[in-house]
DNA sequence: CTCTCGATGCGCT
DNA sequence: GCGCATCGAGAGA
């Protein structure tokens, strides 16, 4: 399935109205399960960024899976410390960390209070705001569909970075999770779904480093890179 | 297309 | 002090 809220795109007549996109607040149950469903499930709903700059929204695309302790390629690996302490909070919340040095990323906390588990937001593609997401892109970023081809880029197309650690996205009025409605009901992807080992995790050892984690909608031009064959 | 490398702040050992 | 859940530029095939 394909999401437009490009009123361009809509042929022009004279009692057309723009074929607003109608946003609905995601459900935290959507958030409960194992953190490599929650993860798929995520797949295809929306991100909700308003600023005085104005509204962006954008689908995602492309996820990863981190659990908790256990995990040997998550943040939480460590158990609780000051940077990751959102992620052992109430599912909902934003974990924002800065990585390298220079970049930004987001991940959707998810499971219950008290376990860390939260699924990171490797690529989105633009819907809403378009023109802003490329401005704050600047003026090196590539065609519209590759604006939030990546963690970091999904980011500062979006205007995130640490202030937003903690957010609670169920509730806030500046950075939102949303599911798209289409006739009054809540979509559902349709879209296959391609798994493959999260990336830059290596270090993880054998066993979690090659898990099966990041899941992307099959063949879309927003992933932050090819999946592996027979992912 | 692929590969290599530098930027850059800070969490954790 | 080491190394990172990344990106973009530049070189070479």
């Amino acid at each position: 399935m394909t999401l437009t809220a490009d009123p361009a795109g809509e042929p022009h007549s004279e009692r057309s109205t723009t074929p607003a996109l109608r946003l609905r607040r995601m459900d935290a149950a959507l958030l409960a399960g194992p953190v490599e469903a929650v993860a798929q499930s995520l797949l295809g709903t929306l991100i909700v960024r308003d600023t005085d700059a104005g509204r962006c929204v954008a689908r995602i695309v492309e996820t990863e899976a981190y659990a908790g302790p256990e995990d040997r390629a998550s943040h939480a690996r460590a158990g609780r410390t000051a940077r990751n302490r959102v992620m052992f909070g109430p599912p909902g919340r934003a974990y924002v960390y800065l990585v390298y040095g220079l970049h930004h990323c987001l991940n959707v906390v998810c499971g219950p209070d008290g376990q860390a588990a939260a699924v990171l937001i490797r690529a989105v593609e633009p819907v809403e705001g378009v023109e802003l997401m490329r401005l704050r892109r600047g003026p090196t970023a590539g065609p519209g569909h590759r604006l939030g081809a990546g963690p970091a880029r999904t980011c500062q197309a979006l205007d995130i970075d640490g202030a937003l650690d903690g957010t609670d996205l169920l509730t806030d009025l500046q950075l939102w999770l949303a599911a798209p409605i289409w006739s009054g009901s809540a979509a559902r992807l349709t879209d296959p779904i391609v798994s493959g080992p999260r990336v830059g995790v290596a270090y993880a050892g054998a066993g979690w480093a090659v898990l099966p984690w990041r899941f992307g909608i099959t063949g879309h031009a927003s992933l932050s890179r090819p999946f592996p064959r027979a992912g």
